[in-house]
DNA sequence: CGGCTTCTGTAGCGCTCGATATAAAATCTG
DNA sequence: CAGATTTTATATCGAGCGCTACAGAAGCCG
């Protein structure tokens, strides 16, 4: 059987090769982003490319997980850490201002930018039903709040959670834009004030 | 000279034409659309269209000037018929609900949608500066409001039309996930209770 | 060492991209 | 009609796309 590592070793570090693609596909999108670009970035040819992540729709996807992990608006850490569902959302928004405005790595969101204009259904398909995901959770969260009466009993769920899901994709297009983080942390502050 | 029209002429209808290469650079974006979906569409063949319109990119910004008369968001429109920046923004947000989630066209806005992930450089710069243009003149609105004491004091209209920006890019990106226009109505309306 | 396995670089596959050379077809002018 | 002019359809062009066949290189095991 094979148990060890039997054969040529690989001869690049897999860690660093995809975080250079996660950066590329975050910059430029899936489509932009060519297989020639790709091996580039990662100081690989294309059939190590082939070898180490399958094609190139399975390497996006890889991306598309790491990006979650490491860069992704981390819905529900902001709930877990935070006592209601305003607190989350607040501060919600206001780490999106920040991280989305974030020199230190591509401006916007990768899913975002990945899924507008994607000749691939499944690759928009997956990413969308993982917004209306985020989506339904944020929604459950205002609801628990409003039974427990953290908040006013008029409030009405899925009308606010699809109003915060708005502003922040909104704020990934004003960040893609070149606003400022100053000025997304004012749209945070001014969309709060919508909070009943 | 050559005053009257000599030589064959055009056997198709450029208006026609121009119109169905506006519904698919609306719907796929500017670089997901191919110079033969563009001719299968319009029903003429790549010499015609060449001829007609010449490379793709100055289709495009025709259609882009097309789009901006006929679907845009009537921004000039709207304030020009409305008293308040208030009323002129709330009519904009309603009207956009309505034609982001037009069962007769594409979901979505064009600008957007082609300027995200576009490999022309020049293609969204010109996009980018007409969103900015609009952000100026709603700010220009709302600051003439808060002069003339049609709006509190301390009303900032910088960060005010950010937001409002923000939310209308949002709608566009909730539009083209499938958001219905009774949703987009109601984020309207939890938007507008941000205003000061 | 020699066999086995896996990775790596070269080179190029078939395909689609945006854009065109070419010549026939269709109209106006004289 | 003949000549000039413009549009048309056919048939590509060179370049880039995602992807891979192939053979040599580099590590295991006996």
């Amino acid at each position: 059987m094979t148990s060890t590592t039997r054969g040529r070793p690989r001869s690049f570090d897999r860690e660093a090769a995809l975080e250079q693609a996660l950066r590329l596909f975050w910059e430029r999108g899936y489509e932009a982003t060519s297989v020639a670009d790709l091996t580039a970035a990662m100081g690989i040819r294309p059939p190590s490319l082939y070898a180490a992540f399958g094609d190139k729709r399975t390497l996006f996807a890889e991306v598309v997980a790491r990006y979650q992990e490491t860069y992704g608006i981390q819905t529900t850490r902001a709930f877990a850490e935070e006592p209601t569902a305003r607190a989350g959302v607040e501060r919600m928004l206001r780490e999106a201002a920040a991280v989305l405005t974030d020199p230190a790595h591509p401006w916007g969101c990768l899913l975002v930018g990945s899924t507008v204009n994607c000749t691939s259904p499944d690759v928009v398909q997956a990413v969308r039903e993982q917004r209306e995901a985020n989506l339904r959770d944020l929604e459950s969260r205002i609801r628990a709040d409003v039974a427990a009466g953290l908040e006013p009993a008029g409030t009405d769920p899925a009308a606010l959670a699809q109003f915060i899901a708005t502003v922040l994709q909104g704020m990934t297009l004003r960040a893609r834009d070149g606003a400022s983080r100053a000025e997304l942390e004012q749209v945070a502050a001014v969309a709060m004030r919508a909070w009943p």
